[in-house]
DNA sequence: CACTGTCCTGCAAACGAATGCAGTGAGGTA
DNA sequence: TACCTCACTGCATTCGTTTGCAGGACAGTG
């Protein structure tokens, strides 16, 4: 109700008759403050609207309660779902999420490095950002715990939190292999990337353990343009595969909307098409797309929980990877 | 490269034989520094890997440089969008977005507005969320900026950045008619926003600038499954309308879903269906939607333009509803 | 009644930087 | 040489908190 923000708890203090200690203690959970105290002081900062100046605090404390997540495109509709899981998960422990974006990676990586050190962060999140690893490295370095968010690096040490995109990967070339298709390719996503790299592996060893190799593969860098151009590739020739497996649904989409719309091929009888991620789009009758399911709510969780765990001071190791299951649907 | 990140003013100002007051004016813009001194400040914070700590500065200065961004949902397309957007858009101002969630609505605004005004943002950006009229009212009060994005409030006085729904509206009943549909419905979205009046109000006007009126009306709240019971209420019926108008696409793509796979009709020649927002999957074949194009990065122009003015002190005034116009694809 | 321990409380010193004010020095002019 | 100007610099204060330390009140015990 006061005309302006700025109430202190020096305002509060002096109204409620005690120090600006008390104030505080009021404010600071698990702090020593007698019952009478803490009324006189809640009635007196209810009267003036106070609120503890967060920054102040974070100066202090050294914790600012703002994670920064740093994230590329918004466009694969896996990400805004998690970026709202993610947001809504550290609200709930007392944290907020500061976005970074990093589109045009190499450019400016000093400059989101700065600036994320800036802001004190208690902690990082990187979601599927091209510049993951150098990018980790140096914000580790300088202290601030990192999380690796469906990516993972080489180096040890890093906090990743992944499905099991191998596994994931194996059992869409056991479902193709078992609904009878033989000429099967792959459209990849960026192949800098652990989550193409570790699908792709274990597809290639699901077609292996049926005797089978790839019968065409292109790249489509998970971006829906490339995907597009790669299946026009793949697909505008005499021979063309009878089915592929597409490293994401975002890409799977365009493939196919290319199959469909431009080449008047259909889903599934004349190719199968399976994607990768199970955004909610995927579900929708245009697509019934068939895909892996990565279990958002549950990354989501393990990234929080490992984070906020080493914010905490707790030497931690990434979770082990989550379970990746095949949802099948019309498309294949 | 310090082990630590914890290098101060002073530290710098040491190893360059100056005082902490030199080092703070190195780092302040139009501030009065000698070259020399400077030459030696930037050659030590660079050694040192000094960066200012934004959160002191916020706290003398008061400008946290922070902007919060309120948004409830971000399974519509549109949304993420227009994130990135506006992210990158403060960015490039030297702002950042701290986001929060308010998903359920009316429960929990007394926390939001705490939270809000516990990381003094420098200013505040709802997006298109329920309870806006509400928050932003409090936030003004406390003395924060706001702009409201995709929504006005009847309250004078309130920065509100939105595109011409009613001409967009009119628009769509325009084309129907146009292209000879008579039995027009409309699937409205939540009817507590400022886009759904207006997109209706406009709607309503182009259709009786022809002599017609509503055939069918359902709500769907913006909802994707509210907006598919809708269809399936409006469409499952001997006399069913000839054409709809959903008032944005994200519910549009759940009405063409049930209308082609639930119900068997096609679309447009049973039923032409027309959107709102012109999100990027409305192009994809798979839809390939008429739908009215909300321009985003305008939008987006507008809103960070505004709220900045605002915030330097600039008495601002809610600029002009930005130009809506049809895009005709396959569906109608 | 004296002594001890327990709770609370206030004081004052941080945290890291911005800034008004006064002082230093250099350079210019008479 | 003396005086003035002006650009730069450092001191000390300030922002709004948290927190270690020490003192005060009070109850419990012998």
């Amino acid at each position: 109700m006061s005309p302006t923000g700025k109430v202190t708890s020096l305002d509060v203090a002096k109204r409620a008759g005690v120090s600006r200690s008390a104030v505080s203690r009021v404010f600071t959970p698990g702090a020593s403050v007698s019952a009478r105290t803490a009324g006189k002081v809640r009635e007196a900062a209810e009267a003036l609207g106070y609120r503890p100046n967060v920054l102040a605090r974070a100066m202090l404390t050294g914790k600012s309660k703002i994670i920064g997540l740093v994230v590329a495109y918004l466009d694969n509709h896996f990400y805004p779902q998690v970026l709202e899981l993610l947001s809504e998960a550290f609200e709930r422990e007392g944290y907020h999420v500061l976005v970074f974006m990093a589109a045009n990676a190499a450019e400016d990586i000093e400059d989101v490095v700065g600036q994320i050190l800036d802001y004190q962060v208690d902690g990082l999140v990187l979601a599927s950002v091209a510049l993951s690893s150098d990018l980790a490295q140096r914000c580790h370095a300088s202290g601030v715990p990192v999380a690796l968010f469906n990516r993972k690096l080489e180096t040890e040490g890093e906090l990743a939190i992944v499905s099991d995109n191998f596994e994931g990967g194996r059992q869409v070339a056991e479902h193709l292999i078992a609904t009878g298709r033989t000429r099967i390719g792959h459209i990849a996503g960026w192949e800098g990337a652990s989550t193409q790299r570790d699908r792709e592996a274990g597809f290639m060893q699901g077609l292996r353990a049926a005797g089978l190799g790839l019968y065409a593969r292109e790249v489509g860098d998970y971006r829906l343009n490339r995907a597009k151009e790669a299946a026009r590739r793949m697909f505008d020739t005499q021979d063309r595969p009878d089915a592929v497996f597409v490293a994401n649904d975002f890409m799977a989409f365009g493939v196919m909307d290319v199959l469909r719309a431009e080449l008047g091929l259909r889903i599934p009888e004349d190719v199968a098409v399976i994607g990768f991620d199970d955004v909610p789009s995927a579900a929708w009758p245009a697509y019934d797309l068939t895909t892996v399911r990565q279990d958002a709510p549950a990354m989501v969780a393990a990234t929080v929980d490992a984070l906020l765990r080493q914010i905490g001071g707790e030497p931690v190791t990434s979770p082990a990877a989550l379970e990746a299951k095949l949802i099948k649907r019309g498309s294949a």
